[in-house]
RNA sequence: CGAGGCGUAGCGCAGUCCGGUAGCGCACCUGCUUUGGGAGCAGGGGGUCGCAGGUUCAAAUCCUGCCGCCUCGACCA
């Protein structure tokens, strides 16, 4: 394997399956679509759990888990939702293997056939309002706030690690309510749960806002979505957030009793991210040197390096190195010592550079004999002095600072790829340069969205929540418009 | 599912056209020298060449069939 990564600009779809690879994220499974997640990459992950969950439980919501399978029957009780998922789903017909009679390995047992087949879930809506029908007899049952942490299977024609795999972890939140207003305000409040914790914890600027019901969710009146903007032009939905009106209460009869003793069916919503977000933040930080981690979502904050040239000199480092990570620590914040012996310092800087830790510190003879340490920001990739006695109050300062300085250039770079557009022409060239958000007018018609989809590959990402009404002509159509809505090409 | 590419050591590859002792780089092990941006030298271990047939004195190499993976498209969190 080489030492350097491809570069984004010579191969962006190199760069980014290398850096998954080499950072140690993930790798592949020898079953298509499927991937391992390594240590470091689910430390990663456990990190957006840690920071999400959190989030619900101050939210008011409480964990539960469904099965994975689900009767396939089920399916087939919200019309539209059989739609959406009924071409990707992985299918349990048997419940046995046995031996070939020539001996040749294993087979299915043809005796050992389900009566009825089962579904690996690809959602869970069916198998939880199923059970939500024997929870739910009154207004005093409502409102039911759970969420669950879990895998899902979509049996995906093309696979790219995390972004799109066949099976991939999420969580996803079930919610059922009294009145429409209710559900709908919870649908609101999850994605700006979501958008809070992608911005301020992921350092990754979203838009907020409506899917337009060609992009909506299967069996969904409303589809809520944060999209955020890689760095090669191309949007990533980030998460979703489903107001589904009554459509799931009644393909499963779930009614509720009312204080004036009337029968109403209940209102629902339900909302997920997945383990596609590593994929966003992979897209968002990293570089040509590898990833880049935001402090708060770092397994490790800071590494230290030291460098020396013979035993007594290590164990010298070595000792201030220890009580370094101690007042760091104490200090919280998580800090490693590298003291891998096997490794020489350039390695270890290109390695940690690689795996995005955000600070690094180097200690060698030089700085204990001034009394400092070398501090390195992986954002700015800048090098600085700082005494080690200031350390432990400087670092989360500085952790701090890289969290913002991240943000906002990832911001900067959104902005600047966020343009409005009034001709065809350039529309296209656009999405066919550099891509970005397109700003551009819509008659607000599904034929329309369609045909600029056939034609340009770019779909309509969503209608933003701080929506301006200016009159205007369709880009495609000219007719006209009440305002601008989001284009482009998505992953 | 369409179009390309690839299956040879843990990883990345050469060797296949033109059949004849299975190689290179990285990684790994041992030793010495090194250590401020992916160390150097010396020695060493590791491979049923994707699978199954066939041709041949002889197959990684030729023939037939199968399987798998990757990339690009249509579909999607």
């Amino acid at each position: 394997m080489s030492e350097k990564l491809t570069r984004r600009a010579d191969n962006y779809a190199e760069w980014y399956n290398e850096l998954v690879k080499r950072a140690d994220l993930a790798e592949h499974s020898p079953v298509r679509g499927c991937m391992v997640i390594k240590p470091y990459g689910f430390a990663i992950w456990e990190g957006i759990q840690r920071e999400l969950d959190a989030r619900f439980k101050a939210t008011g919501h409480v964990n539960a888990y469904f099965p994975l399978f689900i009767p396939k029957s089920f399916l087939s009780k919200e019309a539209e939702h059989v739609d959406g998922f009924a071409k990707e789903c992985a299918v349990v017909t048997h419940h046995r293997l046995m031996n070939a009679p020539d001996g040749s390995g294993v087979v299915v047992d043809p005796e050992a056939k389900l009566a009825e087949e089962l579904i690996v879930r690809p959602t869970s809506e069916t198998i939880i309002w199923h059970h939500y029908k024997d929870w739910i007899r009154s207004y005093r049952d409502l409102p039911i706030l759970l969420n669950q942490w879990a895998n899902v299977v979509r049996w995906e024609m093309r696979p790219r690690l995390f972004l799109r795999t066949a099976e991939f972890l999420w969580q996803e939140g079930h919610t059922a309510h009294a009145t429409a207003e209710e559900a709908l305000a919870e649908a609101k409040q999850m994605l700006e749960v979501y958008a809070d914790f992608v911005e301020n914890v992921m350092a990754i600027p979203v838009v907020r806002g409506v899917k337009t019901p060609n992009e909506r969710f299967a069996g969904a009146l409303e589809t809520f979505c944060i999209e955020a903007l890689m760095q090669d032009g191309k949007a990533l939905q980030a998460g979703t957030s489903h107001f589904l009106g009554q459509n799931f209460a009644k393909a499963f009869d779930v009614k509720y009793l009312t204080k004036e003793n009337k029968e109403e069916y209940v209102w629902a919503t339900s909302w997920g991210v997945s383990t596609r977000l590593m994929g966003a933040l992979i897209m968002t930080h990293g570089d040509d040197d590898g990833l880049c981690i935001p402090p708060k979502l770092a397994p490790v904050s800071v590494v230290v390096v030291p460098i020396y040239k013979n035993d007594d000199e290590r164990e010298n480092i070595r000792r201030v190195a220890l009580n370094l990570v101690e007042k760091l620590k104490n200090a919280g914040v998580t800090a490693k010592f590298d003291d891998d012996d096997s490794k020489r310092p350039g390695w270890k800087f290109a390695e940690w550079e690689l795996k995005g830790v955000p600070v690094r510190l180097t200690l060698g003879p030089k700085d204990l004999a001034e009394n400092r340490a070398e501090v390195f920001r992986r954002d700015l990739k800048t090098k600085s002095f700082v005494g080690l006695d200031a350390l432990a109050a400087e670092i989360p300062k500085l952790l701090n600072d890289v969290q913002q300085t991240m943000f906002q250039i990832a911001k900067e770079r959104r902005d600047r790829l966020t343009v409005e557009i009034d001709d065809y022409a350039e529309f296209q060239a656009r999405l066919d340069g550099e891509g970005g958000f397109l700003l551009a007018h819509w008659d607000g018609t599904s034929e329309t969205e369609e045909r600029i989809k056939q034609e340009t590959k770019a779909t309509i990402r969503c209608i933003p929540l701080d929506f301006v009404e200016e009159p205007g002509r369709c880009i495609l159509t000219g007719r006209p418009s009440r305002g601008r809505v989001v284009f482009a090409r998505a992953y």
